[in-house]
DNA sequence: GCTAATGTGTACCATTGAGGTACGGATTAA
DNA sequence: TTAATCCGTACCTCAATGGTACACATTAGC
């Protein structure tokens, strides 16, 4: 089903709230509570995104975390990334030529790469601060540019 | 990592593989020792892609799978759709509405939904003939109209 | 008809990964 | 010192993925 899992969409969809108000802490509890998450689980992720830049924590009493840029500096590509990894539909496009034997007689790798790589562009089309706004995330993916090819 | 499962995978290389010869039958066995892949594994996938009307079979001896269309009218996005349902990148984009509680207060659903149709577009946009030809899936992406929005 | 070659359907199994939990330790504000 | 909080690690459970097996239906060719 193409599916993200559900790790990244807790991710998502937290750094969406807090990019509602981007200068404000929040800690694990707290946003576990607001959106009906296991608190573990949100704990979980918010390292992940902590390990990847996109958060800072603040350890101790009164600690939290907070979002490491500006919302529109973080875009839903990066988010995955940090969450899932390389976004690749395929294990040879995430490998690289040599971790599959028929690459030299597989014509479809190289379009998986393509495709992949469209993908993963329109991703970064989107920041924080679009995605809890349908409408301006429907503009950032209509007019990005086709940046493809050669 | 955002990847297709591996059925898929064999999918769009069997089928890339019968787009060289769009008037040729071919069964199983041969499909699965041309492409080094486990012989039942071929039947099933081959199974769900004549269910969703991508291939035609031809059962008894000398019988075979062919393609339903011409190559042309096939599109990756078929491909994955019939072996690993609908694209859509959370579970509420599927199902519906209904089927998170959290719809009314998610701000994220909307965009998501959005960014899975992109996707969707994307897969569409390049069939069969072009999979197992890079430069051409480059320009099927690259030429592709922007068709979001309203 | 008989037989061999083929697809169809169903059921099954093993392994992996996703999703979730638990807990002890490190850090810091008050 | 204490309580609040993040950090790291390890663990558990369950469902899906990937793969297999086998009996059955269908058909070409003799």
């Amino acid at each position: 089903m193409l599916r993200i899992n559900r790790e990244t969409d807790y991710g998502v969809v937290i750094l969406s709230a807090m990019a509602q108000s981007p200068a404000e802490r929040f800690n694990a509890a707290q946003l576990a509570a607001a959106h009906g998450l296991p608190q573990p689980m949100v704990s979980k992720v918010m390292k992940q995104l902590v390990h990847a830049g996109l958060l800072r924590s603040f350890r101790g009493a009164k600690g939290g975390y907070g979002l490491a840029r500006e919302p529109e500096a973080i875009t839903v590509a990066e988010v995955i990334e940090a969450l899932e990894g390389p976004i690749a539909f395929t294990e040879c496009v995430k490998a690289g030529r040599d971790s599959c034997e028929h690459v030299d007689d597989c014509h479809a790798s190289t379009t998986w790469a393509r495709i992949s790589a469209v993908v993963r562009e329109a991703l970064g089309a989107v920041n924080l601060a679009e995605m809890g706004q349908p409408a301006a995330a429907s503009a950032a993916l209509c007019s990005r540019q086709q940046l493809m090819g050669h």
